[in-house]
Order: C-alpha cells, then structure tokens, then sequence
DNA sequence: ATAATTGCAAATGCTTTGCTTGTGA
DNA sequence: TCACAAGCAAAGCATTTGCAATTAT
C-alpha cells in the first residue's frame, strides 16, 4: 500500500481503484507532475481514468494536505506529496529542473518578518529563479 | 506625465491614448489591481478601452519591465509598477491586503542558497501569508 | 505612408461541474 | 443498500489572438 493511501486511510477518504492508482503514482513520483503528465502516467495503467478523476482527485489529496500544489511560473499547476519537513523550490529557468532546498535562517527570517509586521505566518512560498554555474 | 510613460518614451514604447491612460493609472496606483480592475478604472475615464487592450498593454509593459506581476493566490494575475527598489509581499489571508516588506538579510541568504547548489540567482519569488496578530 | 495598435468576437488552455451510471463500505 | 465517485461532455474563467478598421510617427 502506497504512502499515500495509508494517510487516506488515516484521514478517512473512501479508496477507489481509481485514487489507490494516483495514489501510488504520487507517492512513487521523484518530480512534481502537473495534472497532464499524471493522468499520461495513469492512463500507461489504466486507460479508463478520466482527466476530470484526475483533477478530482488531486483537489481532494491537496485539501486533505496529503499533497502539496504549486504554482510555478508556467500556467498549469503542479503537484508533489507533502514531505515529511518543509522544503522549497529552485527552479532552472533553462531546462525546468526543480531542485528541493531548505534553510532553516530563511524559515526563521519570514517568520520574523510576518511577526515585525503584527502576522501570525500561516503560509509561505519561496522560489528561486536561477541558471546553472558552468563549471 | 506620468513615470511609466516616461518610462515608455525611454525604451521605445509607441505610444496611444490608451497605453497612456493605462500608465497614469498604474502610476498613481497605491495598490496592486488584477486586469478587471485595472480595466475598471480605465473605463471610468474612457469607456472605449476594450479589456483586450488592457491585457495586451500590461503584457507589453511587463516585458519592458516597466511594470511586474505577480500570481498570488486566488487565479488572477496582479500588477504593480516596477519599484525602485526591490520589495516581497506579506498577504493578509482574511483581508486580502498587501503589506510590501524588504529584507536584505533573506535576499542575501537566497544568493547563498542557489550558489551553493550550483546555480545564479535570475529571479526569485517571496510571499508570507498570515493573519494579523489582534493587540 | 505604413507599420503598429485597437476593438470585437472567437478561440484558447487549464480547470470545474452537471448529469447519469457505477461502486465502495 | 445508497451516499458517494467516475466518466463524459459541456461550461467556466482568465487570457490570447485573427482580422478589419484606425492611428502614431
């Protein structure tokens, strides 16, 4: 059972073959696919799956905090499973290669931040724009 | 004259009627206005400015530079005029309002962080979400 | 003069939804 | 059993675009 069945589970959202699928696809996925490329990936399985399932689906693990949604600059949203402790993104402008950082002096920065200005931080995004350092 | 449309007459931006109500506007906005209420304003003044204008103009003066967006949460696209100095935002997740803060201490961790993972900082984006603290 | 810009409406691309049929607990 | 989920196609929403008419330089 994928890891993200078991928080279905946990959380009580009813499994169907369907989800179980996006489920374990999710929680195999090393990248962070957008909604097209999951339901390409699920389709290789069962061709049956409709994009609209896919969309549900994703809404429905995201508002259960089972995974993460990210809006990158490019349109369509794209989507991981929650880790374990927080990270954020780096983005190769070039290829669009997504490299996960964290730095615990920016977290404690925002934090900081958000408190000087009289906000409780309930939220967060960071991303970093960059090109690679020929070596 | 406003600053963006000085700002045009520099880089080389015809300028129409239209781009010129839309730069006196953006200019003097306090706020950050989504292309409804940009086009809002603009038609208070003149009716005939269709909203495709509105979208192709902020469009031209995005890549000039002449003015950012962003795509906070919530769908559409928001407009600012391109600061003197570089600022990030803190959204008030019940109100809706933008608070602009800078913090030279992130920005100089973020550097840190994209070359130490092999790659020069080109872009970068920063948003805190909170709710206000009541005193 | 003439290449660029506008307005309009139609088209787009991503995402959501109504409705009927199918199904997990 | 039966409330909920899936599939399909249609609708929605923000944004873009083709085209004929208009305009800035």
């Amino acid at each position: 059972m994928s890891s993200i069945e078991e928080k279905c589970k946990i959380k009580g959202v009813r499994l169907t073959d369907q989800r179980k699928l996006i489920a374990k696809i999710m929680s195999e996925a090393k990248d962070h696919p957008d909604v097209d490329e999951l339901h390409r990936r699920v389709s290789a399985i069962d061709k049956k799956v409709s994009i609209a399932t896919v969309y549900r689906t994703v809404k429905l693990f995201e508002e259960a905090s089972i995974i993460d949604k990210h809006d990158f600059k490019g349109g369509k949203a794209r989507y991981e499973k929650s880790p374990d402790e927080h990270h954020d993104h780096l983005i190769d402008v070039n290829s669009g290669e997504i490299i996960e950082f964290t730095n615990e002096e920016i977290e404690k920065l925002q934090k900081q931040v958000a408190r000087k200005l009289g906000y409780k931080l309930v939220d967060h995004k960071l991303e970093l724009y960059g090109t690679k350092i020929k070596d």
